[in-house]
RNA sequence: GGCCCAGUGGCUCAGUUGGUUAGAGCGCCGCCCUGUCACGGCGGAGGUCGUCGGUUCGAGUCCGAUCUGGGUCGCCA
């Protein structure tokens, strides 16, 4: 049974009451985390999101009337009490925030009673997600996920107070837009006016800001929704959040400014950590030569060392046969690992086999310098030794090889030095490497389509000095886009967007784009370019990336309140379901199986 | 689409080389207890082992398929 709250104020939240509350008279309610019944004295544990307080029951206090509901509270009750703010009389409890005071109760209402939950509402949870995810309305009444949504509050209320003080106006942007082919794939809704024509979720609202500075509005920002129907990760789900931003009149030293000094306010307002500006720089470039990724997580070394010119010519085919096909042989040092069991060693080639190539060489040297190898039989002592040598690999190193096709032995060494990090506790987390990666190229190769495809989107300038090479060698031309990177993760990026026509008509045949192609999906903008537009540039970040970074987590879903599972379904709410025929008809689809 | 991992009472797990009525802790229900906070004591209920099929005298345990969830490669301008 049920009870009214009428006539009852919260005065305070269960969690907000301390030492300086003694004495006073409090009404709190929340729900039951635990009760304790002792007999003749009861002890609840009340829970709401600012944390857990006890209230003691004696029948001298509350009354019979009261004793006897309080007798009754089980799990997850919602309960409001009424009573004076106590120094604990018996021990304090030093697990708990509010552990030196209780709340001694003089009257109590049960609002509402409740079902045994389906698994226990505890922090640092052991029950599966999946069941979680079913009842997300009571996971998320764990501590640790209200932490994480606060924690996202926070970040996001600074990041309006930044960028307001900074001069940014927040405008919204559509959600219904037109498709354009290029980057993800598109979520799409049926228009029901326009029979056959579709209108599409935006990937991110890269367009309207752009026609925003075409409007002269300057500084822009939006914490915006985005949609892409891309298969989901660890990181990433079908719709996400972005700190998106453009600015007029600036180039990318601007646009890096603000983002890494609203980052670091974010920081520190929201968990007060420091972050030391200015962030440190490295081009495209060098990351992928140093670490095989452009997004490094720089808080270990454990490089990549291309031996290539060191191995030319010797006794083993896997090397030599991939530098003849053009490839490049590389390897990382892991210190100190030379005795890692073989088992070990045969984990980490499954591991690498997951990219694509076909094994991994490994080489440990010894204390006293002899050589253990998967292929010493195939080279002379006086190659292993250089070999070893180019690597800097002293006695207790190991030694590991990837030969193939220059970019998947980067992205096999690149992920496997992280893999090994992990490992080998190397990861410190609360160390924060934030990291600027620039000189992004303009394009890259897309075997599947047969053409270059823009790596960043096709409104990115090139830099001035590679200009003259759109036409002769585009895979040579470097854009103007910076990621900005933490800890291996791309937290956002951005770049300098291209406000000469003529440059984008280039830029649009160097694509493949013809002018019709062109002016059918980006007219308006080309059009609006036309009328006066000032040079502009921005970014994104990635909300829950950055909340991702803070909370100390590497599941995207501890950082949403209701986010969707692999398949991009929701277990709550059964999203995506069916539709009546009748809403079919009215958009003229026809469901065939 | 490929690969890898997991699926046993409400929750978390254990189940030896396939062998009699499938165990534990927590939770839940009942009774008792005036200082507990991982409260305690006594008693109790609850599962046929994700699903389907196969091998076998006999399967939670072996084989195949499938479902669900997770990770990852491809994909993600």
């Amino acid at each position: 049974m049920a009870e009214s709250m009428k006539g009852l104020k919260r005065t305070h939240r269960c969690g907000e009451l301390s030492a300086a509350n003694i004495g006073e008279k409090v009404t709190v309610m929340g729900w039951v985390q635990k009760q304790r019944n002792k007999g003749g004295i009861i002890f609840v544990d009340l829970r709401d999101r600012a944390g857990i307080l006890q209230v003691i029951f004696e029948e001298s206090d509350c009354g019979a009337e009261n004793f006897a509901k309080a007798e009754k509270l089980r799990s997850e009750f919602v309960a409001a009490v009424t009573g004076r703010v106590e120094k604990r009389a018996g021990a304090v409890n030093e697990n708990l925030a509010t552990g030196q005071i209780e709340v001694r109760a003089e009257s109590l209402r049960i609002l509402s009673e409740a079902e045994t939950p389906p698994f226990p509402i505890e922090t640092d949870s052991k029950t599966k997600e999946e069941l979680r995810l079913k009842y997300r309305y009571l996971d998320l009444r764990r501590p640790d996920l209200q932490r994480n949504l606060m924690l996202r509050s926070r970040m996001t209320a600074a990041v309006h107070a930044f960028l307001k003080e900074e001069g940014f106006l927040e405008v919204e942007t559509p959600i219904l837009n037109k498709s354009t082919p290029e980057g993800a794939r598109d979520y799409l809704v049926p228009s029901r006016i326009h029979h056959g024509c579709f209108y599409a979720l935006p990937q991110s609202p890269q367009i309207f800001k752009q026609l925003l500075m075409c409007s002269g509005y300057d500084r822009y920002f939006q914490i915006a929704k985005c949609f892409r129907d891309e298969d989901l990760r660890a990181d990433r789900q079908p719709e996400f959040t972005q700190i998106d931003l453009e600015m007029s009149f600036v180039d990318q030293e601007d646009v890096m400014d603000v983002t890494e000094r609203m980052v670091a306010k974010v920081c520190k307002e929201a968990v007060g950590l420091d972050v030391a500006l200015p962030m440190k720089r490295m081009t495209w470039d060098e990351a992928m030569r140093r670490f095989g990724s452009d997004k490094p997580d720089t808080r270990f070394g454990m490089e990549l060392t291309d031996v290539s010119d060191v191995v030319k010519g010797c006794g083993f085919g896997v090397f030599t046969g991939a530098l003849e096909a053009g490839g490049s042989v590389q390897g990382i040092n892991v210190k100190g690992q030379a005795e890692m069991p073989r088992k070990k060693i045969d984990a980490l080639v499954e591991f690498a086999k997951g990219y694509g190539v076909k094994g991994l060489a490994y080489l440990s040297v010894q204390p006293d310098r002899s050589y253990k190898s998967s292929f010493a039989k195939f080279m002379t002592e006086e190659e292993l030794k250089k070999l070893a040598a180019a690597m800097a690999g002293e006695p207790g190193d190991l030694l590991l090889f990837a030969a193939d096709k220059l970019k998947l032995v980067g992205s096999v060494l690149g992920a496997l030095r992280v893999e090994l990090a992990k490992q080998l506790g190397m990861l410190d987390e609360n160390q924060y490497n934030f990291l600027w990666v620039t000189e992004f190229p303009q394009f890259e190769w897309s075997d599947e389509e047969e053409r270059y495809v823009a790596m960043h989107h096709p409104f990115t300038m090139p830099m001035e000095e590679d200009l003259e090479l759109l036409e002769t060698e585009p895979g040579k031309v470097r854009a103007k886009a910076y990621d900005i990177v933490v800890n291996g993760m791309e937290l956002g990026g951005g770049s300098v967007r291209i406000f000469q026509s003529d440059v984008q008509e280039r830029m649009f045949e160097a694509l493949g784009f013809t002018k019709e192609k062109a002016h059918d999906q980006f007219g308006f903008l080309l059009d609006a370019f036309k009328y006066g537009v000032p040079p502009h540039a921005g970014l994104a970040i990635g909300l829950e990336r950055f909340v991702m970074q803070l909370a100390k987590t590497d599941n995207i879903r501890d950082v949403i309140a209701f986010p969707k599972v692999k398949d991009a379904s929701c277990l709550m709410s059964d999203a995506p379901g069916t539709v009546e025929a009748k809403q079919l008809e009215e958009l003229h689809l026809q469901v065939t199986e």
